[in-house]
RNA sequence: GGGGGUGUAGCUCAGUGGGAGAGCACCUGCUUUGCAAGCAGGGGGUCAGGGGUUCGACCCCCCUCACCUCCA
């Protein structure tokens, strides 16, 4: 009886709630808390703070399925093995108990559970870690030839970052496939150990004779990894023995069921088949036909299957972070679709059984189905965007290859042409236009491609032009050689720009091109993108640590109590001050001016969390007084009160009186629910993809940012606050419950994936039956911020837009409360003040103003038109003042023109009348001189310039201009000496004609 | 977080310091009812925003923002 992938999971889980463990929900593939981290990529990363021991587990023995994601692998997917999304099951002890317990269950697990045949497990340990070995050998009794050491490489985990527990692990292997392996005979343990000691001692990498469980054959499958966390690890690597060492342990899903229904990949378990199978139908390919369509066939399964859960979790693509991530797996699925054939939209089709198969066990697939696929689509859509517009730059009417095309066609023609030419044009005409023909190839790239194309083809071929003698045939021969070679080839450097600034795929650059005839220097493309690579290694060892978050974890005083719920009392709270920082280094005491950090062991002051601000107020003390500025909570458990020693000072040990500005508290907390409100009304109205994304809750304003395709209109917006509103007139209660995170996400309760949750989560829900537990309540929300009592309190919602920010989020922002009225407050002031200055009752504003503006428009045509008529009459004043300067007409003269456009009106109208003149027109505009210049065809061909006229006349005025031959425009800044500067223009025309 | 690129009319985009343009769309008129109808006329612009250089900036320099794209 073989079992599924679902049954392998169900079973690992009982197995281990049998022996004591709590079972544990999948956490979201986006790691809560935790900004270091891009994605959840192990089990144990969810329990994190308690193995760090900043918060409590809600039992010491948890069990799990863990979503997980990496990252490192994606470009490997395809192969049999690599996976980006897996499901990795896994128990843990967090300070229960260690290698004996693990081991025992390991091996029960295996043996009795999954029932494999003991005589196909190898154990490794580390090299150091007898005590696993013993354990393995003398308690379980695996035979000493099954038994391996490794050295820090295979067998040591950790810490994960800079510092925390770490410590040796040991893996079992399965011997999947004897016969597939690299038949070499199997290195027996103890010379392998001692190969990889002496590797340790000298770091030389030694040769190992014969096979062992971590080769690189395809003989043995890394089945399960007991990780044994018993040191801590400083950042300055000193380890430490932990007091309660735990245990992290993790088993791929698909590998387990891979071995346990005899496949030979885990693309052949019932976790994939259905998928492939679908890709399969889709493009008429069977699954082993070929090494090649197989693995693009288990591309595309891999990752329709990630960027379904990515995409699940509230993961939308963008070219930063997670999304990126997602883009990219999601583009290569579409890549290697096409090279199956897939040519039009088909990913959501593959993902569709994706959501199928694995909706039963993840409802959040089903629940944000519709949004999955919606993602899937635009993305898709988006992805054939970029493909052509990357299609036209190579292609297209200004593409690469079409400028090759053209330019060997016409070297063609200039080969058969050339004697002749050479007869009439002589060795440097010849070579001019043929430079000439090479310059009209490079204008027919697109601009950002010019310097790539120069660089790569008509580069060497204009180097080769002047170089050769035409009446040389050899040397001749070598140029047609070189544009023969160098044509037909597209440079590594383009189609690296082609992919780096457009993202078009190398590999479909590579295609057209050959479809074409060419062909596409991959070589040098992939060298360039190494190079890439490497520049951006060099950049990140720059990058520093997280210093300060050790200060805190390493302040030793324990954890503050935050009281601060419901109403905060007016009279403050009393506590004792535990901590006093300045400078962020603890100190015994702080005076009067110092910029100082307080922990109190009970403290009112709600910290920076869930979106909402921290609180303001004041602690006092016997001695002094401390206004707080901000509260942020930067290690979970631990409450740092910013601010400014106000008055006296302030010592470890106070007794204390904290005191929360109240007001602000008040506006907070209505924001805060106001939040809740909207975001379930936007569930209501838009839909269950709705999910939030972030937020910002500040006593004056809130900011909510949740996953949602396209812009709102503004009806939904409408109805979105009318709900919202209707909910604040209901009135309904707003109630608190703790309960553990799971119990709440089955309750339906929404929980943000951006938070850190403890062993005891707060749900607030908002429900007009708050006591009838069988009406499903409006707003029901993991949260930890702080609300009003009823919803009426949080007054009117006010929605002041909707935005984007970036693709798949949408972002609202409202005002609520006092900040909801001040608002109607100013805006009827403003349309008040607005209505006194139009002199019209409010209700006519808007009739009033589209009258005003009626009437500027007429007015400011009538001034146009009698600005020109009174230009025009001044134009014909100085038509009578024409002066001849050696036969020709010059007209200069000073204008009341308000602009050079008005002059250069002026300019044509002269010019109309006289068909060959010199006109020189000047004004002052906003105090400065400028000038316009005009010289009719005729004029330029007798060596006259406008540009010239106008820097020259200019200069008097001490500026300068310029423009082209027939007209130009020039300014100064001696106002004064306009009039001399039209003076003195006869005699620069004069003198111009001399030269 | 870093690199490359883009931002000009409702849309797609030209525009290398000196008159802001084309095509499509829109409006008006005429012509005409054969497939993207034609002709003529017209409206529409914070050249992403801010600062600088310059007599003068869509254009050059600096900063910011948004979007595209590659890499972490």
């Amino acid at each position: 009886m073989v079992m599924t992938g679902d049954q392998i999971r169900a079973a690992y889980l009982q197995f281990f709630e049998n022996r004591g463990h709590l079972p544990m929900p999948s956490a979201s593939l986006i790691p809560a808390g935790d900004p270091t981290l891009l994605f959840t990529s192990a089990g144990m990363v969810p329990f994190k703070p308690f193995f760090m021991g900043e918060q409590t587990p809600p039992r010491r023995r948890l069990t799990s399925c863990q979503k997980s994601f990496r990252t490192t692998d994606i470009d490997t997917v395809g192969d049999h093995k690599h996976l980006t999304f897996f499901e990795m099951l896994g128990n843990f002890s967090i300070g229960d108990y260690f290698k004996k317990d693990a081991i025992t269950f390991a091996w029960e697990l295996v043996t009795g559970l999954f029932k494999l045949a003991p005589g196909r497990l190898y154990v490794t340990v580390h090299l150091d870690d007898d005590e696993a070995f013993q354990l393995w050998h003398d308690m379980i009794g695996v035979p000493l030839e099954r038994i391996y050491r490794y050295g820090d490489r295979e067998n040591w985990w950790g810490p994960a970052g800079t510092e925390g527990p770490t410590g040796p692990c040991s893996e079992l292997h399965y011997d999947a496939a004897p016969e597939k392996g690299c038949s070499k005979a199997m290195v027996p343990p103890d010379t392998l150990s001692s190969i990889l000691r002496e590797e340790r001692a000298t770091a030389v990498r030694g040769e190992i004779p014969g096979c062992h469980p971590n080769c690189d054959c395809e003989r043995f499958v890394e089945l399960w990894n007991l990780v044994f966390m018993q040191y801590y690890q400083d950042s300055q690597r000193n380890r430490t023995p932990l007091p309660a060492p735990s245990v992290d342990t993790g088993m791929g899903l698909e590998r387990a069921t891979a071995i346990l229904q005899g496949q030979p990949s885990v693309y052949e378990t019932d976790l994939f088949t259905a998928i492939i199978g679908r890709v399969c139908e889709l493009t008429g390919k069977a699954y082993g036909a070929s090494v090649e369509t197989d693995y693009a066939l288990r591309v595309v399964a891999e990752h329709a299957r990630a960027a379904s859960f990515l995409i699940g979790d509230g993961v939308a693509p963008s070219n930063a972070g997670r999304g990126y991530v997602l883009r990219r797996i999601i583009r290569r699925a579409v890549r290697y679709g096409r090279r199956l054939g897939l040519t039009q939209p088909f990913l959501t089709k593959v993902v569709q059984v994706v959501l199928e198969r694995f909706a039963p066990v993840y409802p959040e697939l089903r629940q944000n189905g519709d949004f999955i696929l919606r993602v899937i689509t635009l993305e898709e859509e988006r992805f054939a965007q970029t493909v052509d517009r990357g299609l036209d730059v190579l292609t297209g009417n200004l593409g690469t290859i079409t400028a090759r095309t053209w330019l060997q066609g016409k070297l063609d023609e200039f080969r058969e042409l050339m004697p002749r030419r050479l007869h009439m044009t002589g060795e440097q005409g010849t070579k001019d236009h043929l430079k000439a023909i090479i310059g009209m190839a490079e204008n027919k790239v697109h601009p950002i491609m010019k310097v790539y194309v120069r660089d790569a083809f008509t580069g060497p071929i204009l180097e080769k032009t002047d170089g050769t003698n035409f009446s040389n045939g050899t040397q001749l021969k070598e140029l047609w050689d070189r544009a023969d070679k160098v044509i037909p080839s597209i440079s590594g450097r383009e189609a690296f720009v082609l992919y780096t600034t457009y993202g078009f795929p190398p590999e479909l650059t590579d295609e057209i091109a050959h479809e074409h005839g060419m062909s596409v220097d991959m070589d040098g493309f992939l060298q360039r993108m190494d190079a890439e690579r490497e520049l951006d290694r060099q950049d990140d060892a720059f990058k520093g640590g997280m210093g300060m978050l050790t200060a805190y974890r390493d302040l030793g005083v324990g954890k503050s109590r935050f009281v601060g719920y419901g109403h905060p009392s007016l009279a403050g709270q009393q506590s004792a001050v535990l901590a006093v920082l300045v400078d962020s280094v603890p100190a015994g005491h702080a005076t009067q001016g110092q910029k100082v950090e307080l922990v109190l062991e009970e403290t009112p002051f709600y910290p920076e969390g869930g979106g909402q601000v921290g609180d303001r107020g004041i602690i006092e003390g016997p001695n002094g007084l401390v206004r707080v500025e901000d509260t942020q909570s930067p290690v979970a458990g631990l409450i740092i009160h910013r601010g400014v020693v106000e008055q006296g000072g302030i010592s470890l040990g106070d007794i204390v009186t904290a005191q929360v500005e109240i007001s602000r508290r008040l506006d907070s907390a209505r924001n805060h629910s106001g939040t809740h409100l909207l975001h379930a009304a936007l569930r209501s109205v838009l839909g269950a993809h709705v999910r939030q994304a972030g937020s910002y809750v500040a006593p004056e304003r809130l900011r909510f940012d949740f996953s949602h395709v396209s812009p709102l209109s503004p009806q939904e917006v409408l109805s979105v606050q009318g709900l919202a509103n209707e909910k604040v007139r209901d009135n309904l209660a707003v109630s608190y419950r703790e309960t553990s995170y799971a119990q709440a996400v089955r309750d339906g309760a929404l929980a943000f994936f951006g938070d850190r949750y403890g062993d005891v989560v707060r749900v607030v829900s908002m429900s007009a039956h708050d006591h009838d537990p069988a009406v499903t309540p409006f707003s029901l929300e993991v949260c930890g911020g702080t609300h009003v009592g009823a919803t009426g309190q949080v007054g009117t919602i006010f929605v002041l837009g909707e935005s984007s920010v970036g693709g798949g989020m949408r972002r609202i922002e409202a005002v609520t409360g006092r900040a909801a009225e001040q608002l109607f407050v100013d805006q009827s002031a403003r349309l008040e003040s607005l209505a006194r200055k139009l002199q019209t009752p409010v209700a006519d504003l808007e009739a009033r103003m589209e009258a005003f503006l009626e009437d500027t428009e007429q007015l400011k045509r009538r001034l146009a038109g009698l600005e020109r008529s009174s230009l025009r009459s001044e134009a014909e004043e100085l038509l009578a003042r024409v002066q001849d300067v050696a036969g020709v007409k010059v007209v200069a003269g000073r204008t009341s023109a308000g602009s050079a456009d008005a002059m250069r009106e002026m300019g044509d109208f002269l010019k109309a009348k006289l068909p060959s003149v010199v006109v020189v027109l000047g004004a002052v505009v906003e105090g400065n001189p400028i000038l316009i210049s005009m010289v009719t065809p005729d004029l330029v061909a007798r060596g006259l310039h406008a540009g010239n006229l106008a820097r020259d006349t200019a200069k008097v005025m001490g500026g300068g201009g310029g423009g082209r031959p027939e007209l130009a425009q020039a300014g100064g800044k001696q106002a004064g000496k306009l009039d001399e500067a039209l003076q003195g223009v006869p005699e620069l025309v004069r003198r111009s004609l001399k030269r």
